[in-house]
DNA sequence: CGGATCTTTGAGCGGGGTCAAATTAGGTGG
DNA sequence: CCACCTAATTTGACCCCGCTCAAAGATCCG
Protein backbone atom coordinates (compact mmCIF):
# COMPACT_ATOMS: atom_id res chain seq x y z
CA UNK A 1 0.00 0.00 0.00
CA UNK A 2 2.81 1.98 -0.65
CA UNK A 3 2.65 5.66 -2.47
CA UNK A 4 3.33 5.50 -6.08
CA UNK A 5 6.36 6.79 -6.90
CA UNK A 6 5.74 9.57 -10.24
CA UNK A 7 9.05 11.01 -11.17
CA UNK A 8 12.50 11.75 -9.60
CA UNK A 9 13.90 14.96 -10.02
CA UNK A 10 12.12 18.49 -11.29
CA UNK A 11 8.46 18.05 -11.89
CA UNK A 12 7.01 18.49 -15.31
CA UNK A 13 3.91 20.71 -13.92
CA UNK A 14 5.18 24.56 -13.57
CA UNK A 15 6.33 24.23 -10.18
CA UNK A 16 5.59 27.63 -9.21
CA UNK A 17 2.01 26.84 -9.51
CA UNK A 18 1.83 26.16 -5.81
CA UNK A 19 2.79 29.39 -4.56
CA UNK A 20 1.15 31.23 -6.76
CA UNK A 21 -2.48 30.40 -5.80
CA UNK A 22 -1.64 29.42 -2.06
CA UNK A 23 -0.70 32.97 -0.24
CA UNK A 24 2.26 32.35 2.46
CA UNK A 25 2.83 28.96 1.27
CA UNK A 26 6.08 27.25 0.81
CA UNK A 27 8.15 28.15 -2.09
CA UNK A 28 9.08 24.98 -4.02
CA UNK A 29 11.07 26.39 -6.26
CA UNK A 30 13.49 27.86 -3.96
CA UNK A 31 13.10 24.73 -1.93
CA UNK A 32 14.25 22.51 -5.13
CA UNK A 33 17.51 24.15 -4.97
CA UNK A 34 18.42 22.71 -1.86
CA UNK A 35 16.96 19.58 -1.19
CA UNK A 36 15.73 16.86 -3.34
CA UNK A 37 12.14 16.95 -3.59
CA UNK A 38 10.54 13.54 -5.21
CA UNK A 39 6.76 13.85 -6.30
CA UNK A 40 4.33 11.09 -5.10
CA UNK A 41 0.80 9.77 -6.28
CA UNK A 42 -1.37 8.73 -3.83
CA UNK A 43 -4.55 6.91 -5.02
CA UNK A 44 -8.17 7.43 -3.36
CA UNK A 45 -7.95 5.88 0.08
CA UNK A 46 -4.88 5.32 0.50
CA UNK A 47 -2.35 6.20 2.94
CA UNK A 48 0.30 9.09 2.64
CA UNK A 49 1.56 8.25 6.19
CA UNK A 50 0.48 6.46 9.22
CA UNK A 51 1.22 6.12 13.13
CA UNK A 52 4.05 4.99 13.76
CA UNK A 53 5.71 5.00 10.54
CA UNK A 54 9.22 6.40 10.80
CA UNK A 55 9.38 10.13 9.87
CA UNK A 56 11.51 11.38 7.06
CA UNK A 57 9.38 14.21 5.39
CA UNK A 58 7.21 16.47 5.99
CA UNK A 59 4.94 17.02 2.55
CA UNK A 60 3.22 19.27 0.03
CA UNK A 61 -0.05 18.73 -1.22
CA UNK A 62 0.16 19.73 -4.75
CA UNK A 63 -3.26 18.40 -6.25
CA UNK A 64 -6.31 16.25 -4.73
CA UNK A 65 -7.22 16.28 -0.79
CA UNK A 66 -6.66 14.71 2.14
CA UNK A 67 -7.85 13.64 5.63
CA UNK A 68 -5.40 13.80 8.85
CA UNK A 69 -6.64 11.31 11.76
CA UNK A 70 -5.85 10.84 15.12
CA UNK A 71 -5.92 7.58 16.85
CA UNK A 72 -5.71 6.09 20.67
CA UNK A 73 -4.09 2.69 21.40
CA UNK A 74 -7.65 1.87 21.77
CA UNK A 75 -8.80 2.29 18.84
CA UNK A 76 -10.74 5.58 19.38
CA UNK A 77 -10.35 7.94 16.39
CA UNK A 78 -11.27 11.06 14.80
CA UNK A 79 -10.67 13.36 12.20
CA UNK A 80 -8.57 16.16 12.84
CA UNK A 81 -8.92 18.46 9.71
CA UNK A 82 -8.66 18.27 5.62
CA UNK A 83 -5.88 18.75 3.54
CA UNK A 84 -5.50 20.10 -0.32
CA UNK A 85 -3.32 22.02 -2.34
CA UNK A 86 -0.29 24.09 -0.98
CA UNK A 87 -1.32 22.69 2.70
CA UNK A 88 1.75 21.33 4.47
CA UNK A 89 1.53 18.12 6.10
CA UNK A 90 4.07 16.44 8.61
CA UNK A 91 4.50 19.58 10.77
CA UNK A 92 2.93 17.84 13.85
CA UNK A 93 5.35 14.89 13.70
CA UNK A 94 8.67 17.17 13.96
CA UNK A 95 10.72 15.88 17.11
CA UNK A 96 9.63 12.21 16.74
CA UNK A 97 11.15 9.52 15.50
CA UNK A 98 7.96 8.17 14.18
CA UNK A 99 4.22 10.17 12.58
CA UNK A 100 2.11 11.06 15.25
CA UNK A 101 -1.18 10.70 12.84
CA UNK A 102 -2.82 8.88 9.93
CA UNK A 103 -3.11 11.15 6.50
CA UNK A 104 -5.47 9.50 4.15
CA UNK A 105 -6.20 10.12 0.59
CA UNK A 106 -9.82 11.37 0.16
CA UNK A 107 -9.26 11.30 -4.00
CA UNK A 108 -6.40 10.79 -5.74
CA UNK A 109 -3.63 13.22 -4.85
CA UNK A 110 -0.48 14.36 -5.98
CA UNK A 111 2.33 15.28 -2.97
CA UNK A 112 5.73 17.02 -2.81
CA UNK A 113 7.80 14.87 -0.72
CA UNK A 114 10.03 17.17 1.44
CA UNK A 115 13.14 15.07 3.32
CA UNK A 116 12.82 15.96 6.91
CA UNK A 117 16.96 16.44 7.83
CA UNK A 118 17.42 18.16 5.02
CA UNK A 119 14.72 20.85 4.80
CA UNK A 120 15.90 21.59 8.26
CA UNK A 121 19.17 22.26 6.89
CA UNK A 122 18.06 24.36 4.28
CA UNK A 123 16.53 26.56 6.60
CA UNK A 124 19.13 27.45 8.79
CA UNK A 125 20.65 28.62 5.35
CA UNK A 126 17.22 30.11 3.97
CA UNK A 127 16.22 32.57 6.55
CA UNK A 128 13.04 33.69 4.10
CA UNK A 129 12.24 29.58 3.95
CA UNK A 130 12.35 29.40 7.58
CA UNK A 131 10.00 32.02 7.93
CA UNK A 132 7.62 30.35 6.08
CA UNK A 133 7.92 27.00 7.53
CA UNK A 134 7.18 28.48 11.03
CA UNK A 135 4.60 31.11 9.76
CA UNK A 136 3.32 27.64 8.61
CA UNK A 137 2.99 25.69 11.57
CA UNK A 138 1.86 28.85 13.96
CA UNK A 139 -1.00 28.61 10.71
CA UNK A 140 -1.70 25.23 11.57
CA UNK A 141 -2.40 26.19 15.74
CA UNK A 142 -4.36 28.77 14.87
CA UNK A 143 -6.42 26.62 12.48
CA UNK A 144 -6.96 23.79 15.25
CA UNK A 145 -7.62 25.88 17.87
CA UNK A 146 -10.52 28.44 15.80
CA UNK A 147 -11.93 24.76 15.26
CA UNK A 148 -11.72 24.03 19.28
CA UNK A 149 -14.10 26.97 19.45
CA UNK A 150 -16.49 26.39 16.29
CA UNK A 151 -17.01 22.83 17.69
CA UNK A 152 -17.31 23.95 21.26
CA UNK A 153 -19.58 26.88 21.05
CA UNK A 154 -21.80 25.90 18.21
CA UNK A 155 -24.71 23.63 17.54
CA UNK A 156 -25.04 20.69 15.35
CA UNK A 157 -26.75 23.00 12.29
CA UNK A 158 -24.06 25.59 12.96
CA UNK A 159 -21.20 23.63 12.48
CA UNK A 160 -22.25 22.00 9.87
CA UNK A 161 -22.77 25.22 7.97
CA UNK A 162 -19.56 26.95 9.24
CA UNK A 163 -17.80 23.60 8.06
CA UNK A 164 -19.19 24.42 4.42
CA UNK A 165 -18.11 28.56 4.79
CA UNK A 166 -14.73 26.95 5.27
CA UNK A 167 -14.30 24.89 2.52
CA UNK A 168 -16.00 27.38 0.12
CA UNK A 169 -13.33 29.52 1.50
CA UNK A 170 -10.42 27.44 0.88
CA UNK A 171 -11.78 26.58 -2.21
CA UNK A 172 -12.20 30.41 -3.25
CA UNK A 173 -8.38 30.84 -2.05
CA UNK A 174 -7.31 28.13 -4.70
CA UNK A 175 -8.90 29.90 -7.17
CA UNK A 176 -11.76 27.91 -7.44
CA UNK A 177 -15.81 28.32 -7.08
CA UNK A 178 -16.77 29.35 -3.12
CA UNK A 179 -20.66 28.59 -3.62
CA UNK A 180 -20.17 25.34 -6.00
CA UNK A 181 -18.05 22.45 -5.29
CA UNK A 182 -17.95 18.62 -4.37
CA UNK A 183 -17.05 17.29 -0.94
CA UNK A 184 -14.51 15.17 -1.00
CA UNK A 185 -15.15 13.40 2.20
CA UNK A 186 -18.02 11.60 3.82
CA UNK A 187 -20.87 12.22 5.83
CA UNK A 188 -18.71 10.10 8.37
CA UNK A 189 -15.50 11.65 8.08
CA UNK A 190 -17.91 15.61 8.08
CA UNK A 191 -19.55 14.09 11.76
CA UNK A 192 -16.07 13.11 13.38
CA UNK A 193 -14.14 16.38 12.53
CA UNK A 194 -17.39 18.46 13.56
CA UNK A 195 -17.82 15.53 16.86
CA UNK A 196 -21.20 14.64 15.45
CA UNK A 197 -22.73 11.48 14.06
CA UNK A 198 -23.15 11.04 10.43
CA UNK A 199 -26.79 10.60 11.11
CA UNK A 200 -27.02 14.40 12.11
CA UNK A 201 -24.90 15.86 9.53
CA UNK A 202 -27.24 13.99 6.90
CA UNK A 203 -30.14 16.13 9.28
CA UNK A 204 -28.39 19.39 9.33
CA UNK A 205 -27.41 19.47 5.83
CA UNK A 206 -31.28 18.44 4.88
CA UNK A 207 -32.52 21.38 7.34
CA UNK A 208 -30.46 23.81 5.43
CA UNK A 209 -31.73 22.98 2.64
CA UNK A 210 -35.18 23.25 3.42
CA UNK A 211 -34.15 26.62 4.83
CA UNK A 212 -33.12 27.48 1.09
CA UNK A 213 -29.05 28.07 2.23
CA UNK A 214 -27.61 25.50 0.52
CA UNK A 215 -28.39 23.19 -1.82
CA UNK A 216 -27.30 19.73 -1.45
CA UNK A 217 -27.12 16.59 -3.85
CA UNK A 218 -25.22 14.07 -2.27
CA UNK A 219 -21.38 15.35 -2.47
CA UNK A 220 -22.59 18.08 -4.96
CA UNK A 221 -22.91 21.26 -2.34
CA UNK A 222 -24.07 25.07 -3.53
CA UNK A 223 -23.99 27.75 -0.94
CA UNK A 224 -27.18 29.87 -2.34
CA UNK A 225 -26.72 32.29 0.41
CA UNK A 226 -23.82 32.55 1.51
CA UNK A 227 -24.51 35.82 3.65
CA UNK A 228 -27.55 34.13 5.27
CA UNK A 229 -25.19 31.02 5.83
CA UNK A 230 -22.58 33.16 7.60
CA UNK A 231 -25.01 34.69 10.10
CA UNK A 232 -26.29 31.78 10.92
CA UNK A 233 -22.99 29.71 11.41
CA UNK A 234 -21.98 33.00 13.92
CA UNK A 235 -25.25 33.20 15.79
CA UNK A 236 -23.83 34.32 19.21
CA UNK A 237 -24.34 31.08 22.11
CA UNK A 238 -25.86 27.91 20.97
CA UNK A 239 -29.27 28.47 19.10
CA UNK A 240 -31.63 25.50 19.14
CA UNK B 1 -3.91 46.34 33.79
CA UNK B 2 -0.01 45.96 32.52
CA UNK B 3 2.04 42.96 33.94
CA UNK B 4 4.79 44.15 36.34
CA UNK B 5 7.97 44.53 35.30
CA UNK B 6 10.80 42.42 37.55
CA UNK B 7 14.06 43.04 36.84
CA UNK B 8 16.25 43.99 33.72
CA UNK B 9 19.13 41.85 32.79
CA UNK B 10 19.74 38.26 33.86
CA UNK B 11 17.51 37.32 36.73
CA UNK B 12 18.23 36.63 39.80
CA UNK B 13 17.08 32.67 39.66
CA UNK B 14 19.55 30.31 38.35
CA UNK B 15 18.19 30.26 34.86
CA UNK B 16 19.35 26.95 34.17
CA UNK B 17 16.47 25.86 36.23
CA UNK B 18 13.59 26.16 33.43
CA UNK B 19 16.26 23.52 31.77
CA UNK B 20 16.17 21.19 34.37
CA UNK B 21 12.78 20.60 34.90
CA UNK B 22 11.50 20.89 31.48
CA UNK B 23 12.40 18.47 29.12
CA UNK B 24 13.24 19.45 25.21
CA UNK B 25 12.34 22.62 26.86
CA UNK B 26 14.10 25.83 25.59
CA UNK B 27 17.12 26.42 26.96
CA UNK B 28 16.95 30.29 28.96
CA UNK B 29 21.13 30.67 29.60
CA UNK B 30 21.72 29.71 26.02
CA UNK B 31 18.81 32.41 24.35
CA UNK B 32 20.10 35.61 26.86
CA UNK B 33 23.40 35.45 25.43
CA UNK B 34 21.63 36.19 22.28
CA UNK B 35 18.76 38.13 22.94
CA UNK B 36 17.18 40.47 25.86
CA UNK B 37 15.11 38.38 27.85
CA UNK B 38 13.45 40.19 30.84
CA UNK B 39 11.16 39.10 33.16
CA UNK B 40 7.43 39.77 34.45
CA UNK B 41 5.20 39.14 36.71
CA UNK B 42 1.45 38.68 36.30
CA UNK B 43 -1.16 38.58 38.74
CA UNK B 44 -3.97 36.48 38.91
CA UNK B 45 -6.58 37.44 36.86
CA UNK B 46 -4.19 39.29 35.05
CA UNK B 47 -3.72 39.00 30.83
CA UNK B 48 -0.05 37.97 29.84
CA UNK B 49 -1.41 39.10 26.67
CA UNK B 50 -5.09 39.71 24.53
CA UNK B 51 -6.46 39.36 20.94
CA UNK B 52 -5.72 41.95 19.20
CA UNK B 53 -2.96 43.23 21.26
CA UNK B 54 0.57 44.01 18.93
CA UNK B 55 2.53 40.85 18.78
CA UNK B 56 6.07 41.80 19.76
CA UNK B 57 7.24 38.54 22.14
CA UNK B 58 7.18 35.03 23.31
CA UNK B 59 6.68 34.12 26.70
CA UNK B 60 8.22 30.99 28.59
CA UNK B 61 6.25 30.39 32.06
CA UNK B 62 9.00 30.57 35.09
CA UNK B 63 6.71 30.08 37.59
CA UNK B 64 2.75 30.11 37.69
CA UNK B 65 0.07 28.82 35.61
CA UNK B 66 -2.19 30.51 33.19
CA UNK B 67 -5.20 29.77 30.37
CA UNK B 68 -5.04 30.63 26.45
CA UNK B 69 -8.40 31.38 25.46
CA UNK B 70 -9.98 31.18 21.80
CA UNK B 71 -12.78 34.06 21.07
CA UNK B 72 -14.72 35.03 18.21
CA UNK B 73 -15.97 38.52 17.45
CA UNK B 74 -19.26 37.27 18.18
CA UNK B 75 -18.44 37.10 22.30
CA UNK B 76 -18.52 33.20 22.31
CA UNK B 77 -15.19 32.22 23.61
CA UNK B 78 -13.60 28.52 24.62
CA UNK B 79 -10.78 27.58 26.70
CA UNK B 80 -8.07 25.94 24.68
CA UNK B 81 -5.28 24.96 26.96
CA UNK B 82 -3.83 25.34 30.78
CA UNK B 83 -0.22 26.28 30.41
CA UNK B 84 2.73 26.33 33.74
CA UNK B 85 6.27 26.19 34.33
CA UNK B 86 8.36 25.90 30.78
CA UNK B 87 5.29 26.25 28.26
CA UNK B 88 6.24 28.61 25.57
CA UNK B 89 3.35 31.26 24.93
CA UNK B 90 2.81 32.94 21.80
CA UNK B 91 3.83 30.60 18.91
CA UNK B 92 -0.01 30.72 17.68
CA UNK B 93 0.60 34.29 16.76
CA UNK B 94 3.91 34.14 14.63
CA UNK B 95 3.36 35.66 11.28
CA UNK B 96 0.40 37.70 12.84
CA UNK B 97 0.96 41.67 13.74
CA UNK B 98 -0.84 40.92 16.84
CA UNK B 99 -1.63 37.94 18.72
CA UNK B 100 -4.48 36.10 17.94
CA UNK B 101 -5.96 34.62 21.26
CA UNK B 102 -5.91 35.96 25.15
CA UNK B 103 -3.61 34.43 27.66
CA UNK B 104 -4.47 34.72 31.50
CA UNK B 105 -2.79 33.95 34.41
CA UNK B 106 -4.82 32.01 36.91
CA UNK B 107 -2.18 32.95 39.80
CA UNK B 108 0.73 35.37 40.25
CA UNK B 109 3.33 34.28 37.63
CA UNK B 110 6.35 35.11 36.66
CA UNK B 111 6.87 34.96 33.36
CA UNK B 112 10.12 35.04 30.63
CA UNK B 113 9.70 37.84 28.00
CA UNK B 114 11.93 36.38 24.48
CA UNK B 115 11.25 39.81 22.01
CA UNK B 116 10.54 38.61 18.64
CA UNK B 117 12.28 38.98 15.52
CA UNK B 118 15.22 38.87 18.08
CA UNK B 119 14.71 35.45 18.70
CA UNK B 120 13.60 34.46 14.84
CA UNK B 121 17.35 36.19 14.37
CA UNK B 122 19.21 33.85 17.15
CA UNK B 123 17.40 30.91 16.33
CA UNK B 124 19.05 31.52 12.80
CA UNK B 125 22.66 31.88 14.34
CA UNK B 126 21.86 28.71 16.70
CA UNK B 127 20.14 25.26 14.78
CA UNK B 128 20.21 23.84 18.20
CA UNK B 129 17.85 27.06 19.29
CA UNK B 130 15.91 26.55 16.21
CA UNK B 131 15.27 23.00 16.63
CA UNK B 132 14.18 23.45 20.38
CA UNK B 133 11.72 26.42 19.04
CA UNK B 134 10.12 24.23 15.94
CA UNK B 135 9.43 20.74 18.13
CA UNK B 136 7.97 22.93 21.21
CA UNK B 137 5.78 24.07 18.13
CA UNK B 138 5.18 20.65 17.27
CA UNK B 139 4.33 19.60 20.27
CA UNK B 140 1.97 22.37 20.52
CA UNK B 141 -0.06 20.85 17.15
CA UNK B 142 -0.09 17.34 19.11
CA UNK B 143 -1.16 18.03 22.49
CA UNK B 144 -3.92 20.28 20.94
CA UNK B 145 -4.90 17.50 18.46
CA UNK B 146 -4.45 15.31 21.65
CA UNK B 147 -7.43 17.09 23.05
CA UNK B 148 -9.09 16.70 20.14
CA UNK B 149 -9.83 13.21 20.34
CA UNK B 150 -9.84 12.95 23.75
CA UNK B 151 -13.39 15.45 23.80
CA UNK B 152 -14.67 14.07 20.46
CA UNK B 153 -14.38 10.44 21.68
CA UNK B 154 -14.69 10.09 25.60
CA UNK B 155 -18.42 10.63 27.73
CA UNK B 156 -17.84 13.73 30.56
CA UNK B 157 -16.70 12.02 32.86
CA UNK B 158 -14.16 9.95 30.26
CA UNK B 159 -13.16 13.54 29.94
CA UNK B 160 -12.97 14.82 33.48
CA UNK B 161 -10.91 11.43 34.52
CA UNK B 162 -8.55 12.11 31.66
CA UNK B 163 -7.75 15.76 32.42
CA UNK B 164 -6.87 14.98 35.74
CA UNK B 165 -4.82 12.44 34.91
CA UNK B 166 -3.34 14.92 32.17
CA UNK B 167 -2.69 17.60 35.12
CA UNK B 168 -0.91 14.99 37.22
CA UNK B 169 1.26 14.18 34.64
CA UNK B 170 2.36 17.51 33.63
CA UNK B 171 2.99 17.49 37.54
CA UNK B 172 5.08 14.68 37.76
CA UNK B 173 7.10 16.10 34.98
CA UNK B 174 8.23 19.55 36.83
CA UNK B 175 8.99 17.30 39.63
CA UNK B 176 5.95 18.12 41.83
CA UNK B 177 3.43 15.60 43.32
CA UNK B 178 1.27 13.57 39.99
CA UNK B 179 -1.08 12.11 43.00
CA UNK B 180 -1.93 15.09 44.56
CA UNK B 181 -2.46 18.77 43.37
CA UNK B 182 -4.25 22.09 43.92
CA UNK B 183 -6.14 22.81 40.64
CA UNK B 184 -5.46 26.30 39.12
CA UNK B 185 -8.27 27.18 37.43
CA UNK B 186 -11.79 26.99 38.41
CA UNK B 187 -14.83 24.50 37.19
CA UNK B 188 -16.10 27.02 34.18
CA UNK B 189 -12.53 27.21 32.50
CA UNK B 190 -12.27 23.22 33.06
CA UNK B 191 -15.71 23.13 31.48
CA UNK B 192 -14.75 25.06 28.90
CA UNK B 193 -11.30 23.29 28.27
CA UNK B 194 -13.76 20.14 27.64
CA UNK B 195 -16.47 21.33 26.00
CA UNK B 196 -19.40 20.45 29.08
CA UNK B 197 -21.08 22.85 31.26
CA UNK B 198 -19.19 23.43 35.06
CA UNK B 199 -22.05 21.53 36.52
CA UNK B 200 -21.15 18.83 34.46
CA UNK B 201 -17.56 18.59 35.21
CA UNK B 202 -18.86 18.61 39.34
CA UNK B 203 -21.32 16.04 39.18
CA UNK B 204 -18.40 13.86 37.23
CA UNK B 205 -16.00 15.17 39.92
CA UNK B 206 -18.33 14.29 42.71
CA UNK B 207 -19.05 10.84 40.65
CA UNK B 208 -15.24 9.88 40.24
CA UNK B 209 -14.67 10.68 44.23
CA UNK B 210 -17.68 8.11 44.61
CA UNK B 211 -16.34 5.33 42.70
CA UNK B 212 -13.57 5.62 44.88
CA UNK B 213 -10.77 6.81 42.32
CA UNK B 214 -10.18 10.29 43.75
CA UNK B 215 -10.60 12.53 46.55
CA UNK B 216 -11.85 15.91 45.72
CA UNK B 217 -12.15 18.98 47.95
CA UNK B 218 -13.01 22.38 46.13
CA UNK B 219 -9.71 22.50 43.92
CA UNK B 220 -7.72 20.05 46.05
CA UNK B 221 -7.43 16.51 44.24
CA UNK B 222 -5.91 13.46 45.37
CA UNK B 223 -5.76 10.80 42.49
CA UNK B 224 -6.42 7.44 44.91
CA UNK B 225 -6.60 4.88 42.04
CA UNK B 226 -4.39 6.59 38.96
CA UNK B 227 -4.06 3.29 37.34
CA UNK B 228 -8.30 2.25 37.55
CA UNK B 229 -8.50 6.07 36.60
CA UNK B 230 -6.09 5.70 33.67
CA UNK B 231 -8.73 2.16 32.60
CA UNK B 232 -11.77 4.53 33.09
CA UNK B 233 -10.40 7.03 31.14
CA UNK B 234 -8.91 5.24 28.12
CA UNK B 235 -12.07 2.74 28.22
CA UNK B 236 -13.26 2.40 24.51
CA UNK B 237 -15.93 4.55 23.04
CA UNK B 238 -17.99 6.91 25.06
CA UNK B 239 -18.92 4.48 27.72
CA UNK B 240 -22.71 5.24 29.59
C1' DC C 1 -18.15 39.32 59.63
C1' DG C 2 -20.42 40.31 55.16
C1' DG C 3 -20.78 39.98 50.26
C1' DA C 4 -19.36 38.21 45.89
C1' DT C 5 -17.87 34.28 43.62
C1' DC C 6 -17.33 29.46 43.11
C1' DT C 7 -19.02 24.84 43.80
C1' DT C 8 -22.40 21.35 44.62
C1' DT C 9 -26.76 19.14 44.11
C1' DG C 10 -31.58 18.50 42.49
C1' DA C 11 -35.39 18.16 39.04
C1' DG C 12 -36.87 18.23 34.45
C1' DC C 13 -36.11 18.61 29.62
C1' DG C 14 -34.30 18.50 24.88
C1' DG C 15 -30.59 18.19 21.27
C1' DG C 16 -28.27 14.95 19.43
C1' DG C 17 -27.33 9.93 19.77
C1' DT C 18 -28.93 5.15 18.86
C1' DC C 19 -31.13 1.76 16.33
C1' DA C 20 -33.38 0.51 12.20
C1' DA C 21 -34.87 0.60 7.52
C1' DA C 22 -35.43 2.62 2.98
C1' DT C 23 -33.09 4.92 -0.77
C1' DT C 24 -29.38 6.26 -3.58
C1' DA C 25 -24.69 6.47 -5.27
C1' DG C 26 -20.73 4.17 -6.99
C1' DG C 27 -17.88 0.61 -8.53
C1' DT C 28 -17.35 -3.99 -11.03
C1' DG C 29 -17.77 -7.51 -14.21
C1' DG C 30 -20.41 -9.48 -17.81
C1' DC D 1 -24.36 -0.16 -21.20
C1' DC D 2 -26.66 -2.41 -17.73
C1' DA D 3 -27.39 -5.72 -13.80
C1' DC D 4 -25.58 -6.49 -9.57
C1' DC D 5 -23.56 -5.64 -5.27
C1' DT D 6 -21.63 -2.93 -1.74
C1' DA D 7 -21.17 1.23 0.62
C1' DA D 8 -22.92 5.82 1.48
C1' DT D 9 -26.75 8.74 2.52
C1' DT D 10 -31.27 9.89 4.16
C1' DT D 11 -35.12 9.60 7.11
C1' DG D 12 -37.98 7.97 11.01
C1' DA D 13 -38.89 6.73 15.90
C1' DC D 14 -37.33 6.62 20.36
C1' DC D 15 -34.27 7.48 24.19
C1' DC D 16 -30.55 9.18 27.23
C1' DC D 17 -26.55 12.05 28.48
C1' DG D 18 -25.58 16.31 29.40
C1' DC D 19 -27.81 21.00 29.52
C1' DT D 20 -30.95 24.32 31.77
C1' DC D 21 -32.90 26.37 35.54
C1' DA D 22 -32.87 26.81 40.37
C1' DA D 23 -31.27 26.98 44.97
C1' DA D 24 -28.32 25.87 48.73
C1' DG D 25 -23.69 25.52 50.54
C1' DA D 26 -18.44 26.60 50.41
C1' DT D 27 -14.72 29.53 49.86
C1' DC D 28 -12.25 33.63 49.42
C1' DC D 29 -11.08 38.28 50.43
C1' DG D 30 -11.45 42.73 52.21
Amino acid sequence: MNPQFVSPGPSALPAREIFRNVPHGVDIDQLRRHVLVTQWRVRAGQYLYRNGQAFRALYLVHAGSLKTCELADDGRERVTGFRMRGDLLGVESIGLDAYGCDVIALEDCVIFELPYPPVLVACQQLPELQARFTEAMAREIRHDRSWMLTVGTLSAEQRVAAFLLDIGARMMRLGLSGHQFILRMGRMDIASFLDLKHETVSRALSRLEALGYITVRCREVKLREPSELRVYASASRKVH
